[in-house]
This record gives C-alpha cells, structure tokens and sequence, in this order.
DNA sequence: ATAGGAATCGATCATTTTCCGTCAATTTTG
DNA sequence: CAAAATTGACGGAAAATGATCGATTCCTAT
C-alpha cells in the first residue's frame, strides 16, 4: 500500500480543502498531503492554470465563482447558442395563465431564463440549476422534492413522483439525449426517466421536445416516450433533413428555433 | 491550523469585519489579526488600492456598499469563519445511521459541507444551495419540494410540508436569524418557519441550533421554538456570558465550536 | 485658536518567509 | 529498457514582516 498519492488524487484533495476552507496555506497543505512545497506549489500552479484557484503570497484562495460542477458547465457550454434559441423559442410557446412542466438538463434550463416577463404562469421543474438561475421571478416556481441527482443537479424519486402525482399541467417541455425513430426519446438515468414520464402522463396539452440536432440517432439509456407521442419538437436547422421528414410523416410539429434569429436579421 | 495567516487570509478577514462594523480601526485589526500595525497597515493600502476601502486615520471604512445581486454570497461571508466551524462542529453530531434535517441558511449550509465522509446517513432538506455544493455524495440527500424563495434559494411550502410530512428524523439541525429569551428562535419568513416547525415536530432526537453569537438578542419575524424546546446551540465564544448563562439555565446545552481550533492548534 | 502631548503614519532596514528556476534522483509510461 | 514525467532539494530572488524613527495628524486643555 503506497502511502504517496498520485497527483491528480492531491489536486483533488486541495480542491475538496479549498471547498471547505476557502483559502489554503501551501505549508499546510505540504503537511497534510505529505508532499515536498515545491510538488504543492507546482499543484496550485496547475490549479491556477485551469482556472480554480487564485494563487497568492503563501497559498492560494478558491477563485471566486465555485462551479458547481466543472463537468456540468462543460457540458452546458456544448452547442450552447443553440440551446439557448432553443430556450428561447420554447419560452415563447408558454401563455400567461399555463403550467408547465420542465425537466432537468442543460436546454431544458435555457427555458427557464427566458421566461423572466412571464407572472401568471405556474412552472415546475425537477432543475435545480434553471431554479437557481430563475432567481427572483414573479410567477410561482415550483421545485420537485426527492434524492438529489449530483450528475444532473436535479432531483427525481419517490418524493418526486409524489409531489409530481399531485398536480396537473397543460404543457411540458422535455430536453432529452437521444431522439431515434425506433427506440423513441431516452435519458441517461432511469429516475429522470421515470419522473419524466409521469410528468408527460399528467400534461394534459403539448408534450414539446427540446434537443440540438446532435441528439438525432443517439439512443440514451432509458425511454421516456415513443416518437408519436409528442407534439412538437423545437430543435435547430443543422438537424439531418431525413430526420425532418421521418418525425414529420409520425405527426411531430418541427419548429427550427434558428429562425428566431432570422426574423431579427430582418428587423434590424 | 498553523498561527500565522497569508496575507490573503487577513485581507479576506478584514473585509468580513468591514462588512459588519463598517469600520476597523489599524489597532484592532492589528491585535484580532495577530500581526503588527505595519503589517495591518499595508494590508489596508492594499485593500485600498483594491477598490474595497477607504483609509482614514486610524484605520479604514468599507467603500460603500459591495452592493450588487451577491447580497446572499456578502452575507455568506459574514462571519464566515465563525460558520465555518460551526458548521463543522455540527457535522461531528452526527453518527452513522442517522437521519437529520437541516434547513436553509447561510450557517446550515456549512453543516453539509462537512458531512462528507459519511456514507449511511440520510440528509433531509429544503437549501438549494447546501444541496448543490455536497455535490456527489455517498449517503442520501433528499431536497424537499416546493415553491423556490430566491431570497434564501430554499424552498418551502405546501409541497415541503407534505414531503417532510412523511418522514422521520433523530435530530435536526437548524439555522435562526434571531435567539432571544423572550421571543425563542425566529426566522425571516413565515414559509421557513412553517417548515422549520414541522421538522422539529418530526424530529425525535436532538433540536440542535447552529448560529454565530451575532445573533444572540436579535428578533427576527417568525418564531420557530420557544428556548426550552432545544437541546443544544452550537455557537462561538464570542457569545455574551449572560447569554450563555440564560440559555444554560433553561437546559440548553451550549457547545462552542471554537474549540475545534484550538484542540487543532494543539495536535500540529 | 492654539500649544503640547498622544496617536498614527510613512519610510527604511534587517530578518524571515515564500517563491522560482535548475538539477539530479526517482517513478511512471510506452 | 529508454523516454518522459514527477519529485525533492538547493540557492538566489522576491515578498512579507516587524521594529525603529522622524514627520504628520488628531485631540484636548487652556
């Protein structure tokens, strides 16, 4: 049993440290990590340079703005422009007086920021970023309760399935990973699917997908709706034209978001 | 931890002792701090040149308002190292097994920032952001449901009193705002209390209040427990001594989590 | 208002601590 | 086994610290 931590262990450890402590002395961290200063130093420089941490006189001290999860901004960044027309096209498919429901993943939360103008709607969501970022809004923001998923920053469960069995919508929103003819729409884990689909049994309107074109043909771990059983799906113009062709002659509404751009071209 | 601090860490203190008296005098800096007037001094320039503070004669004033949305991350750090240990503290109550509620609030949050290395415990509660910074954790972490109050970033509600409805805790971990004899326990909203109330209902073990002594004799607006209905206050030793003896003297068992330290200072 | 004493300040210096680059030894990788 | 990466040590450079000492500002008693 070695005792002597490979460095990636140490980083993390200081990282774990810093989360804590907020500030780390490299004396201390020389200690407890039973590495050389200079290895800890040479480890904060490696910290600093992937933009963690900020180095100072003696230590160094958590870069302000603590990700909540590097890997989970990573991938919020992917495709990002599209998510976000996505997002805002969606957002204007709501009416005052709607509830909706919304579910976890990156496009999904791209809704929720575009709906700041909104007052009487009621949205419920299993997102605990899109809550987060929602911030102070007008209209009643519901979060489901349950078992906190730390890969999705969402929370899905029996407590969800409860809270969820309790109300009613008129539409739901959907940002799913995989859209394929014959397996229909899938997600990676089989409690967002199970919240996902009690959520389209209890809308009682559109069922409405939101997913980049680079979900078409990618099959996810569990289904949450065959293809016929959605209304719309909002995606952007890259997607492949045979897709197009297939979910339309299956009754799907396609609604290429890029063209929320292309009418504001025209505007200005 | 080790008795000198980096500068950075000075600074940061100085900056959370502006944050509430406004103004620091280079003397009492210089002995809270353990360095020299010099030191303190040019720690100020520093600061000063930063943008933070004022100088004056004797010692500096915060520069206006660090104003801006972070309202919630400024108060985070107030007292941040009081709350830190608290905190800590706190998660040292626990035990294997157990499963405990903790609510919203700056000072909560830390409590689960501590909980890391237990893996058969179950972690009931309605703070969004206590949830998202335990990140992936091995025991169960179950977020209550509800409509999001971005003041707190909890949530609260008839959706959490139903959840919280249908569990169980042996001990409860709670955040005030204000601890007065007279008044008990008060919270700055009537949706928080209402839950904070269940949870101590369904609590059957320790009511363990965690808060910094600031927030001895302050009344918030909504009581949540009369002062005999805790067993335990996990506070620093800044705490008045009449206080401490009025609480002691109601049966409540204070634990000052200072000693944390100082037990640490020993041990290097 | 003003003189005198006390407190604070700024500059400087010696000392200590931390940092950085280099290099040799060691471990890991291919 | 050789190449590459990692590590710890060493020495000089840079930064931080505390003490000292006039200079300045503040306070107060007259």
């Amino acid at each position: 049993m070695s005792k002597s931590l490979i460095p990636a262990q140490r980083r993390e450890r200081i990282l774990e440290y810093l989360a804590i402590h907020r500030i780390a002395r490299s004396t201390d961290m020389s200690r407890l990590l039973d590495a050389s200063e200079a290895t800890v130093r040479r480890d904060l420089l490696w910290l600093e340079e992937e933009g963690f941490i900020q180095r100072t006189h003696g230590g160094a001290i958590l870069k302000q703005q603590l990700d909540f999860e590097a890997e989970y901004q990573h991938r919020a960044q992917m495709f990002s422009e599209e998510k976000r027309i996505i997002g805002e096209m969606a957002a204007s498919l709501v009416e005052e007086g709607d509830t909706i429901f919304i579910n976890s993943g990156t496009t999904a939360t791209q809704i929720i920021k575009h709906l700041r103008n909104y007052t009487d709607i009621t949205v419920i969501t299993n997102n605990l970023i899109a809550t987060l970022e929602a911030g102070d809004v007008d209209y009643e923001l519901i979060l489901l309760g349950g078992a906190f998923q730390s890969k999705s920053n969402s929370v899905a469960g029996r407590f969800a399935l409860g809270n969820i069995s309790q109300v009613h919508a008129n539409k739901a929103f959907i940002g799913v990973d995989g859209i394929n003819i014959k397996y229909g729409f899938t997600v990676p884990s089989i409690a967002e699917a199970e919240l996902v689909r009690m959520m389209i049994e209890r809308a009682h309107g559109d069922i409405i997908i939101v997913a980049d074109h680079s979900k078409w043909d990618r099959i996810s771990n569990y289904e949450i709706a065959r293809i016929g059983q959605v209304q719309k799906l909002i995606t952007d113009s890259d997607l492949d034209p045979a897709a197009q062709a297939s979910l339309q002659s299956r009754g799907i509404e396609i609604l290429f978001a890029d063209n929320i751009l292309k009418e504001r071209i025209v505007e200005l």
